[in-house]
DNA sequence: TAGTCCATGTAAGATGTTACATGATTCA
DNA sequence: TGAATCATGTAACATCTTACATGGACTA
């Protein structure tokens, strides 16, 4: 047997997380998407009613009764209890080598819903996870940079480079932003 | 009709750059995938295989004549021409708004084999325009920011500036790396 | 009431994942 | 010669993209 408990993907999880501020409709879910960064995890009708479907299978999200059933207008949707399970779930996975090679981009978003859900403790936590797993990742990719960079061509190089940059930022990154979890938001001074 | 013309993964030009440098069979392909950054797109047989197979049917790849042939062993393939001028063809596609927000990796990839086949007025070109689509994606983002930004929650500001900030550091790489091409690839002393 | 946008969806296809299958090679 | 591992692949499934379909609501 293959039967592959649904997981949900990164966009199942950012439609979850929007609906757990607030009941939204597909509509002003995809809208949402557009107009931020959240894009970046698709904004097509597409991708976001097939998965609004798969969540309503899973029992994860029911429409709001009462709202917009009428005619074939705005059908808000809400979380059910075992959806938020599912959302809290997910905010609570430890973050992977995995995943830092595959999807950093997965464990930021995963971050961004945090607040509303857990504990400032909690986070914390997942920022330290977070620089653990990362910092090994870049002495690999330092270790590799020593073995591999000679035969690598410029641009190559480079792009290697551009890559371990950008994690040595989610370094800087996670530090600051625990820093600021602590102080309650609030930026303080730092050397630059 | 609905006839897409197969422009190819992220996945298909990393083979063919491979390729191009010399050829390989599947299983090497794998194994340099897995022992580098080129993981981050997909090092699973189930994925490079079928991707090899797919460019051998477009013509773009072909088995090096008498080699491995023999048993069922190592099979290594090489460009064939038309390959060649896809893989060029990729290489020379401007960035894009869409790439920045859905796949600034694929950008980095381009870039990381361009040079194998382009001109360094062609990778500085790549360069300026990178600078300019990402730089005007950082304004956006900014602008996002004054009006989303009061509305959001702790870790979802902080999640958005981790965005923002990895942007800028594409910026900032794009900048040094026009500089060490035009040096011919030597590290010059900069400010900090 | 005709046209436009709103809002939801579906169809076909491409690509990726996980897990398994299979025949050759090597070497203890 | 038996076990490992080399090397290639396939099957089932999930998800996404692009493009189209559909019906209601609003407005000129």
């Amino acid at each position: 047997m293959r039967t592959v408990t649904p997981r949900g993907s990164s966009l199942d999880f950012a439609l979850l997380g929007l609906l757990h501020q607030e009941p939204h409709s597909g509509y002003d879910l995809r809208k949402a998407f557009t107009a931020s960064p959240l894009a970046h995890f698709s904004d097509s009708p597409g991708a976001i009613y097939p998965a609004l479907l798969r969540l309503r299978k899973r029992g994860w999200i029911e429409p709001v009764p009462g709202e917009g059933v009428s005619g074939r207008g705005r059908q808000p949707f809400r979380l059910t209890p075992p959806g938020r399970r599912a959302l809290l779930g997910w905010l609570r996975t430890e973050p992977a080598r995995s995943e830092v090679v595959a999807d950093v981009d997965a464990l930021i978003l995963r971050f961004a819903f945090m607040s509303q859900a857990l504990s400032v403790a909690e986070m914390v936590r997942f920022l330290r996870s977070l620089r653990a797993v990362v910092g090994a990742y870049v002495v690999e990719l330092e270790q590799f940079l020593k073995t591999a960079g000679p035969h690598m061509g410029l641009s190559g190089l480079l792009a290697f480079e551009s890559g371990i940059e950008g994690f040595r930022g989610y370094l800087r990154w996670a530090k600051r932003a625990e820093k600021r979890l602590r102080t309650g938001g609030h930026v303080t001074r730092r050397g630059s």
